[in-house]
DNA sequence: ATAATTAATAGCCATTTGGCTATTTAATTT
DNA sequence: AAATTAAATAGCCAAATGGCTATTAATTAT
């Protein structure tokens, strides 16, 4: 059933499982800013693709069109890059947070299990 | 063509892109290790779905499997949330440095662009 | 006005994804 | 030994993904 929304984090992780569109991205990262032709001319795939690609870019919120005349330019939306990063960050905090109450816990010299 | 092959990091990121996938690595990160019927119990999804759900992570690198008896438990890899992490750390960074020399570009004085 | 250029759309295809039910495998209990 | 439990596989389906070619739309040059 399509009652699967796909939220923005869905979207920017999703943009980011991509190897083409993270290069863009890194492309993007060191250069600023960078026409749909920029954006292709690395690549061996076709126009149309690559158009694809960045409009999945865009949709996910990661990189933000600017149109001027007939050509498209493309900036990285950082606060998207953030806030996938924030959710990793986050977690893995957590994570490490677990893992130090574990260690506390295995390597505790005969002493009974400490709570918190 | 599937010449697409998918690399560690797309599979990360894919990973990633799913809210349950991120829920049940949220759980883990709080309770440390979990066994796959507790990742279940949250969830409205069949058994199967979650087993699928739990093998994408664990091919992703980001979940570990350890089998004792008939109880499969997991706990999170924490190499490869960082790895994720540090993929967009780094492009992030690049792309503050370019906007740090976008400003100072933008805001140096006696610049008259009339166009881009 | 015509030609060239930039980039999006349309439409097609194969593969992957995420979900389900039914079944199987393996390990415990009773 | 039989029943129960934990979790994976098998097999199916609809939708999404990533790729292509051909075409269209819009802007700029000649």
């Amino acid at each position: 059933m399509a009652i699967n929304y796909r939220t923005p984090l869905d979207r920017r992780f999703h943009a980011l499982g991509d190897g083409t569109r993270r290069q863009m991205l890194a492309m993007l990262a060191r250069q600023g800013t960078l026409s749909a032709a920029e954006l292709h001319a690395p690549f061996d795939a076709a126009q149309p693709t690559i158009s694809k690609h960045i409009k999945v870019l865009e949709k996910a919120g990661l990189v933000r069109r600017e149109v001027s005349g007939r050509v498209h330019r493309f900036h990285i939306e950082d606060a998207a890059l953030r806030e996938a990063e924030d959710w990793i960050s986050l977690h893995r905090s957590f994570w490490e947070g677990t893992l130090a109450r574990l260690e506390a816990f295995v390597c505790a010299p005969d002493k009974e299990e400490g709570e918190t």
